[in-house]
DNA sequence: GACTCAATATGTTATAAAACATAAATCTAG
DNA sequence: CTAGATTTATGTTTTATAACATATTGAGTC
């Protein structure tokens, strides 16, 4: 039964949270940004987008989780993004001036904060550091794809598995307790991310607890030898 | 014998050419390029830069042919990206300023410019507009690797194959005959590129050659149904 | 609290593709 | 021109994992 654990549970965010965007800002253009952007609110399983949609703002995710995912070819989607806050949402397709090519579902309740085209790209003319952020990002992103298409295709199930597990970690990251993963997900979803069939997530899921790496409670996930885990997902 | 092709086999490039840098420019901008760059020449199978390296200029490929591939974990390559001139090279650990992930390797003769970090730099910040072209850059980049990482993982041998031809179809182009794929890979390189060993790269052509759909001399590889070609990439 | 639907679990079978094994052809160097 | 190395080609075996088939459990609803 897995309880919600929200990071921003006392403090709405706010715009000035994103500080990707916000910190590198003058007065000026602080200002502008804050007339100019709307928040909504989103609940579990909601869509943010759908592939194929033109975006006409920069969204920026103050709180919550979302999955962003591909529809691939036997039904079976692909994660190719977990998010977490403060980033940018679809900003992709925004940049690149065309559809998304993904959807983004939310995982756990968000906060979602919209800045117009005209306002982002008035903020890329006067400021080449929020440009550069913008750039930096993008670059990192597309290290860490092109890494996942070679563990994605190379690596065997165990090890599919196991990095899926660590990556969630480094983003999520642990609980108070130190050794629960901060976020839960289905099964398909793992499995998904993990470019698995659901049944096998399952199943090695379940070799992973008999091994004593990690321990499963419904959807709560336990890290219990990390070292072991980084070892099976080294090994492919 | 593939003969060699070289899209400036006429005309030795120069950084003018380069028009995604070179055309937004101010002329006094352009003037700081042309005296702070430098040209390096580079022969097939030489290496331009491996992974580890640490970035210290922004590369632009004026001519020639490049691979870009990542080590896999059972020693089998992936090939990330094939680059083309006019682009950038290695601009993704550049930007993302950390080291390359990935090593480039030349298929055919090479012509590349070297810009320093620090004018690059100061360029993003006098123009913006070379700014917005580095960020549409890597963010259609990104899209790629995204849909390459859902069709490596889920289409069949016969589906990557056939989606690789056509990737390259479209990156490189046809010889004047307008069937001829204008670049000569090894079969390994094609298997690098399709996420499949070499025997099954050699036999899914041949496959591809009794259904007519290609025919294969060598290193030179001609698309006589691109329609069936497109649907044998589609169906998976 | 029973009922329904979705999620999780696990065993079995089928199959795509890797791994392995040679052989033939082509290229390279002395 | 010959010898060795590399690339291409093709057949056979093995294996990882998808596909399929049921249970079982759990969550939401009337």
């Amino acid at each position: 039964m897995p309880r919600r654990i929200d990071n921003n549970f006392n403090a709405e965010p706010t715009i000035k949270d994103i500080s990707q965007i916000y910190d590198v800002l003058t007065d000026e253009e602080k200002e502008k940004v804050l007339n100019n952007h709307s928040v909504k609110h989103f609940k579990k399983n909601d869509v943010i987008y759908q592939e194929g949609e033109i975006p006409d703002s920069l969204l920026c995710l103050g709180s919550g989780k979302v999955k962003v995912y591909k529809v691939g070819f036997g039904g079976r989607d692909q994660i190719v993004r977990m998010a977490n806050p403060t980033s940018f949402i679809g900003y992709r397709a925004f940049f690149a001036e065309g559809p998304h090519v993904a959807s983004a579902v939310v995982i756990e309740p968000c906060t979602i904060f919209y800045i117009p085209k005209a306002i982002v790209y008035e903020l890329l003319e006067s400021n080449h550091q929020f440009s550069l952020n913008i750039i930096r990002s993008l670059a990192q992103e597309l290290g860490f794809s092109r890494y996942r298409t070679v563990t994605l295709t190379q690596k065997h199930i165990r090890g599919r598995l196991a990095e899926s597990l660590l990556v969630l970690k480094d983003i999520y990251g642990f609980e108070d307790d130190g050794i629960t993963l901060n976020v839960y997900l289905s099964r398909e979803d793992l499995a998904n991310f993990s470019n698995m069939t659901t049944s096998n997530a399952i199943r090695t899921l379940s070799t992973f607890v008999n091994e004593k790496v990690i321990t499963v409670d419904g959807r709560i996930i336990r890290i219990l030898d990390q070292e072991t885990l980084e070892k099976i997902s080294k090994l492919g």
